[in-house]
DNA sequence: TCTGAATATGAAAACGATTTCATGATTTCG
DNA sequence: CGAAATCATGAAATCGTTTTCATATTCAGA
């Protein structure tokens, strides 16, 4: 493999002046230009990544949290942003981390060691407090989920409003007896404020909850069959029921219909996301718009790696929208 | 940012011996290794990434070729790429390549530059012969797609006989009418043999095939909508349709249900992978084995990259299945 | 007692690219 | 015409880690 030496000593200049002609750097003259040029291509040479990475001080590498790149969701932000960083010269890193803590706080090392230039979390289960010190190794974008106190770029919708739109319209057709079947981790805003958005539409109609009536931890379609099961064991099961993606109204819909009821006429179902599946199985959903949150993000990212300067806070906010199918 | 020569002077040893500590080199005594471990810790030390690949000739990085990360197929593979790769110290960097020959060839410079320490490619449009200069930079591993010709490892299944098995189980079934819906890459192996089988089937079957049934271009759940409708508008549809994928069966099925066709009375659908997806649209479906190629190719590529060996042809073929489902 | 091996530590070189500083020539402007 | 700026090229330093080579001391076995 060629070095720059080599192609210094083929071309019978120095690696200054082949440098300078690699980065085309001004004063150099034409023949000069030419006769490393040729020199190149004959030795088959291009710079080696990891001392210009050493001497730039710069990796051109971004590393991205997901916590399950099959699910839909995810594979979907990550397909635009890889696109997105591709278009800006960078590479994806991708970090499955489980919704585990501890996968979270390893990965940080990528940052710290300065194998990445910055970190984007589309899914968080420490504590900000965790990542605040790895600021000072490189940027920090959150996406997806966010974090009152974090002092760095974000990309999110208010699940709050969300989860309210989508309860609400099971509300507005005239369901009472209405379900909860959600993921459920402790440290995610995206779960505590789904589930205050959903209380607060049913408070506001006067519709008292059901604590028997919440299904926890179904993330999966298998575990909306799971849950499924269990709703249709009760004595007295609800008429409808709010998820918190696509795949669990999925599975809901799909055991619900294997076990002889009608969707909606015995049970309604909304999902959340709007994935490919929904239309499929005829969701009703509450849409994120997936592209532009990964656009937004992979954009916040290379800014703030590119300005070099003290990160700040600053949130980009999106709207949701409620796509309306049968199954409500 | 601390450095090891922060640390040598904190420690008041050299930087060869705090390297020796960093990494477990023997002839230190404990006395000066309590020295540089307490300097590290008072100074937030961890070694810099690109200071370590540059003189370590390592990366530990591996690049995964996929052309769209949303496909389910792809984004479980990657799944189970990056999980096995995380557990050897690899970090997997996604380069999605749309199917695209020119996306395909900018990736290659990842190797070229020394950026990753190695390729797995799961899907090729390009010729070998575009790939086989790569390999004096680095080892590629095929997986899931594959060519006769190429001096590399390679996981994959006979796609002649995933085909013929899915086809057969639709004659099996009494189906001579029998439709034939996927993608068509012309460079792709898995297009060629998957059609090669399907064919075969029929000519062992003394059934003609009939060239109005042919749907091409068809890769997403949107495809299997317009393939139906194309289908739907015969005068002499076909009664059954082999796919070549669960989401292209499952938008065939979709479209079916709502145009009022009974699935398999009218129209018997059988896919391909048996993803969650074919589970909820009950899809007869040919299942590959995605976690064992995605394990068997990672295990490919580390052992590759640490042998620092020439590498040579190397071929994992696995097994089909058949699951039948109400589809077919 | 002597010699070779083992132990302990550090300086310099190496990995490969880019920038800084230096030198000499040429051009421009007051 | 002379000083300053620009042009053209190269040597050395730099980025940060690890290994090689060197030196001195200690230990074990013949």
């Amino acid at each position: 493999m060629a070095t720059i030496q080599d192609v210094a000593k083929k071309a019978g200049l120095s690696r200054t002046t082949v440098s300078r002609v690699i980065n085309e750097h001004p004063y150099v003259t034409e023949e000069k230009k030419q006769l490393v040029t040729q020199a190149m291509q004959e030795l088959n040479y291009v710079p080696n990544s990891s001392a210009r990475r050493l001497r730039r001080q710069q990796t051109e590498t971004i590393a991205v949290y997901v916590p399950r790149i099959t699910n839909p969701f995810f594979s979907h932000l990550v397909e635009v942003m890889e696109k997105e960083a591709a278009k800006k010269g960078y590479q994806l890193i991708l970090c499955q981390t489980r919704y585990r803590k501890e996968q979270e706080r390893n990965f940080l090392e990528l940052l710290k060691t300065k194998q990445v230039d910055g970190l984007i979390l589309t899914s968080i289960e420490n504590d900000w407090s965790e990542f605040e010190p790895y600021l000072s190794f490189g940027p920090i974008v959150v996406c997806n989920e966010y974090s009152d106190t974090a002092q760095v770029p974000s990309v999110y919708l208010n699940q709050i409003e969300g989860s309210y739109l989508g309860t609400k319209h099971l509300i507005d057709q005239g369901y009472t007896k209405i379900g909860y079947c959600t993921g459920n981790h402790k440290s995610s805003r995206i779960s505590k404020d789904r589930k205050i958005g959903f209380l607060k539409a049913l408070d506001d109609a006067g519709i008292a909850m059901r604590e028997e009536w919440f299904f926890y931890n179904a993330y999966s379609v298998q575990d909306g069959f799971d849950a499924f099961k269990e709703l249709s064991k009760l004595e007295d099961p609800p008429h409808a029921v709010f998820t918190g993606s696509d795949e669990v109204a999925a599975g809901i819909a799909k055991a619900a219909f294997d076990a002889g009821w009608k969707v909606p006429e015995d049970l309604a179902i909304i999902g959340f996301d709007n994935q490919p599946l929904a239309e499929l199985m005829n969701l009703t959903t509450v849409e994120q718009p997936i592209d532009t949150i990964a656009r937004q993000a992979m954009n916040l990212m290379v800014e703030a790696i590119q300005s070099k300067k003290q990160l700040r806070r600053k949130e980009v906010i999106l709207p949701f929208q409620l796509i309306k199918r049968s199954s409500t």
